[in-house]
DNA sequence: CGTCACCTTGACGAGTCTCAAGTTGTGTGG
DNA sequence: CCACACAACTTGAGACTCGTCAAGGTGACG
């Protein structure tokens, strides 16, 4: 895809519809471009907080904790606007779940040219309570919730963000790996395959192939999420 | 205290400083005052977001799980801006952990008078973020971190937050319980209790009385943290 | 079709929860 | 101001979930 196709996607899910074209115009020439293979970190050291676009594909944001262990704070798809700070208690990076294309701006500039606009700095205070709220779920879930609830809430909420409707159910193409999603959850791997299975026997879920989920019996899953949605 | 006493208090702490008269005159009409008793809810069943200033006393931020279990997602004291979501996933309440005084605002009113003057927009954005920030270090404790490196974590950030220093340390008197650090930070009483009986017989911290908490080894506790730096 | 990373399964152990007594602050009423 | 009463906290023993370590499977890719 070209840079401007790639940057009219996020005009069309970022930028206001009303907004002018002057203010269009002077987004489309700060926007910067990045391509990402899967496993990349494209701005690892970037050394600026940064606002990134995800134009295609899918992400992880993941805070590194001591001992190695690895903490996946949120997954970010194909629409979704991320911000990333350079400098907090510990170092948090986008990685590539998959090939993707980026769209993304040193965030001073990005809330610079957003003053220009008070709809848009409303905008990014209504995503910035979304994600809060969203963080917040997941705190419930990892400090109160069982390794069966929370794989029962991820499948839910991975239904509703790119879950897609067949004639017999719900099906998921998971871009992250076991691994993912055990950091995700403050699993490990072995738990979560454990659960899968648990569900895989009780027929609530098909799991045909590594990636893909199909929901046979979506009452179960709610019921075994501990009736409080969450976010992955 | 009088409710224009107060009232300064929530403009000095979180009005820009250079701000109109007339904005903070609109604030000061549309502001609403309440006084709440330790444990109570003054915003149960409110029915609307509210931005709600602490200008006196403490406060937690609960969210209701299934079962009874119950999650803290902030602890919340003196000069603290809060944003309380009416309608989420769970019913959120605000408590207060000691007697309050509280000023707060429906939060639509709210925005829609910070939208005069843009810099309060930003302003409260950089607020969400560093929010969303705190929940971030959050979901890294109760996602990865064992018992003893969240209560070590704990103490420092209430150090941090609500701590005198003495002419032998660093003093902090907590407002809350047992059981409510327990819920912060998603273990039981018993392992709270178990745990700080540790660190005092380790002589890292001493307890005397039930809500004081003397820090005799701050490097000690640093290093049990798990060198990740995290909100409560 | 072979290779390898990824995933599943199993056995065991550590850490935390649960249940059950004790103990100790703290606030109240005499 | 002291003693009492109660809630809050601490401590202990045992159970259970989940993590760790180790050994197979299996799907995806060249």
């Amino acid at each position: 895809m070209t840079f401007p196709d790639l940057f009219e996607r996020f005009a069309t899910g970022v930028l206001p519809l009303d907004i002018s074209d002057a203010i269009h115009l002077k987004f489309q020439s700060v926007a910067r471009y990045a391509s990402a293979r899967e496993g990349d970190a494209p701005f690892q050291g970037a050394g600026l907080d940064q606002i990134i676009f995800v134009a295609r594909g899918s992400t992880k944001l993941v805070a590194q904790a001591s001992q190695g262990r690895e903490q996946i704070v949120a997954f970010n798809f194909d629409g979704d606007l991320v911000s990333v700070p350079a400098k907090a208690a510990h170092s948090y990076s986008l990685i590539a779940l998959e090939d993707c294309e980026l769209i993304y701006f040193p965030a001073n500039e990005f809330f610079q040219l957003a003053g220009e606009e008070t709809v848009l700095v409303y905008d990014m205070l209504e995503r910035a309570l979304k994600a809060l709220a969203r963080c917040r779920e997941k705190t419930i879930a990892l400090g109160r919730k069982t390794a069966g609830e929370r794989i029962a809430g991820f499948i839910l909420s991975m239904a509703d963000r790119i879950g897609t409707k067949t004639h017999d159910g719900i099906a998921i193409v998971l871009p992250m790996s076991r691994r993912d999603i055990a950091d995700s959850l403050g699993l490990t791997i072995e738990t979560v395959s454990r659960q899968l299975t648990e569900l895989r026997s009780a027929n609530v879920i098909e799991t045909p192939g590594r990636s893909q989920v199909l929901l046979r019996d979506v009452a179960a899953l709610k019921s075994r999420a501990g009736h409080i949605q969450e976010a992955a």
